[in-house]
DNA sequence: AATTTTTATGCAATCGTTTGCGTAAAAGAA
DNA sequence: TTCTTTTACGCAAACGATTGCATAAAAATT
């Protein structure tokens, strides 16, 4: 069918000349001289030669290729770290791979493979919230392929990653609860196991002694993140004589959950109750009861950032390999929410 | 540095064989005897031996790769609809490079060439909405790259594509707004060159006949889908005698704005005013005024099925090229909001 | 004019794998 | 035993580009 498609050695043919001299010749090999550069580069230009990146590729050992790695692309979090990892690989020439784990190891692990295989020059991922066995990423070391985790990292040593400071955030929101004059600070955390999880209550203890309060565990409760365990969280908060009135949320499906579930129990909220969540969706001004502040993750900018790190990484390869692992921590933001809504609507 | 990578030269010296002879083995090729392929796959096996897919790709021409063109990937309706793709073609060994347009001729263009060089099998696209020069998607047959458009289509004959039926769709939007009990139904539509503004637009002309009622231009605004842009076409709408209060937005975001100017206007919506848009957000449930309805179309599905239309085109390649375009048409729905807040909010 | 230097090009190997064709050895048939 | 068939494997080319090394031709130097 294509044979239309041209050949550096179809150039070389056409014009006696050896393939070696027209490779040279469209790179602008020194050792051409202009006559013969000029000629290949005017017969290239007509037969609308384009090189097979393929055939380089394979030569070069060197794809210009990304693979991202996350759990599920659907996610604001995440459609917007890709588009940063996104904007910022094809400014460098690269390319992205994606897959989607849907939080599954198996699937994580078969991705991997995949783009192993296809020989991505390097990975950028957030893991499964069920992985558990980290074999398939040390794997990688084997192939040279670097990688460079964020949001959600492995408990592995000297690794690259990229990440929220949770714990800064986790303090930045329990102080402006306080400072809003609400005593009783709640938490509905995520799975006990995840990291993002550990470092929410590492933040809450920290914030809460810090304040000279006392930590009072049944302020704090761990759920599965869904509709229900957010209902049922607020169930139990509410069965306790000492009822949170000011509540960080693991996220803001979370929030806004937990804010429908108070609306039912005849609360106000901003005034009764009030929530604080980590953001992660971009249209709380048009939210029923958005919650009162978000600590913004900045998903774009992780994503950014990952893919300069791993840029970095991929461009200082020959180097001595003393690289024991780079991290970056982003300071997160509290950001209030305009509440354009809940303004009229609750006042 | 890497060369732990077995190949199978390395394979074929170690057991005195051939190269040929491994890869036959490898590949359960019948000529090759059973002591020797036993043999040779357990070796591969102890060292771990992985094919250079690189080096398999530049030979069969073949990459296993879809490439994914879009305008913004933080959008839902396109994340939604990766995924779709992503899920599809992973769960038939291909893999997806992502790439976005952000609505710019050039940058899709870009996008399109690189895509071209590294080979991918095929290509799945909803354009730009800017652009209005497609030689980049027309070249992609020069290299037998078929390609799938989706949701956003260009004006070229003889394509593939997969796609809403908008007209349908707004029909049932009219008809749905009729039932209900209003009567001046308004249109907010997108950029007047929008082959989805056209449809939509088509779709409310047949409705308002259909039903023997008078078309009103002044009931139908083209903005450009800014937030300003629909306020403005408010304002407009309430500017004039007949103001409608049925209203069609081109989508969700749209329907959002023009709510909130509304209610700023202190009318009561889902009462003095309703909404029905396009739906493409997943948390209509959660807002402050969701349309009274959405027509859904469906963004993993049509992900899913333009990977499906691709795949099927992949695999008769060889067959008679009398491939003049496959289309597929998808039905939309018109979803009711549960409205789970504005009940008790507005009412 | 003879020698050296520079310039411009070709040869051939290489990247890792696949595959058509040829062939020695083993097995079967006569 | 001899001939034919089958089985099991190797050789070499190919995919499209790059690159170290060799070398012919041209230019510069003496």
């Amino acid at each position: 069918m294509s044979d239309k498609v041209p050949t550096i050695k179809v150039i070389a043919k056409k014009l006696g000349l050896s393939a070696s001299t027209v490779s040279r010749a469209l790179n602008d090999h020194p050792s051409i001289g202009l006559k013969t550069k000029t000629l290949v580069k005017q017969l290239a230009k007509d037969l609308g030669y384009e090189p097979n990146q393929t055939a380089i590729f394979f030569q070069k050992r060197k794809t210009f290729t990304i693979g991202v790695v996350l759990p599920k692309l659907s996610e604001t979090f995440f459609s917007e770290a890709i588009s940063g990892i996104e904007d910022f690989a094809s400014m460098n020439k690269y390319i992205v791979f994606l897959g989607q784990s849907h939080d599954d190891e198996e699937r994580e692990k078969k991705i991997i493979e995949s783009m192993k295989n296809h020989r991505v020059d390097g990975i950028i991922s957030s893991i499964s919230k069920n992985t558990t066995n980290y074999a398939h990423f040390e794997m990688l070391k084997k192939y040279d392929i670097p990688i460079v985790f964020f949001d959600c990292i492995p408990p592995i040593e000297n690794i690259n990653s990229v990440e929220c400071d949770m714990v800064e955030g986790t303090i930045k929101a329990v102080s402006f609860l306080l400072k809003k004059g609400y005593r009783n600070i709640g938490l509905i955390n995520g799975p006990h196991k995840l990291l993002a999880s550990q470092q929410r209550l590492e933040g809450y203890r920290i914030a809460i002694n810090k304040n000279r309060l006392k930590f009072d565990p049944n302020l704090v409760i761990n759920t599965d993140l869904s509709t229900k365990g957010t209902h049922d969280a607020m169930a139990e908060f509410f069965s306790h004589k000492r009822t949170p009135t000011g509540i960080i949320t693991f996220n803001d499906y979370v929030a806004l959950d937990a804010a429908q579930f108070a609306f039912q129990r005849n609360k106000t909220i901003g005034k009764d109750i009030s929530f604080v969540s980590y953001a992660n969706l971009p249209i709380n001004s048009y939210m029923a009861y958005p919650p009162l502040a978000s600590i913004e993750q900045f998903p774009y900018d992780q994503g950014k950032r990952a893919m300069e790190m791993l840029l970095g990484i991929l461009e200082s390869e020959n180097k001595s390999d003393t690289n024991k692992g780079f991290r970056i921590k982003i300071e997160t933001e509290l950001v209030l929410n305009s509440h354009q809504n809940s303004g009229r609507i609750f006042s």
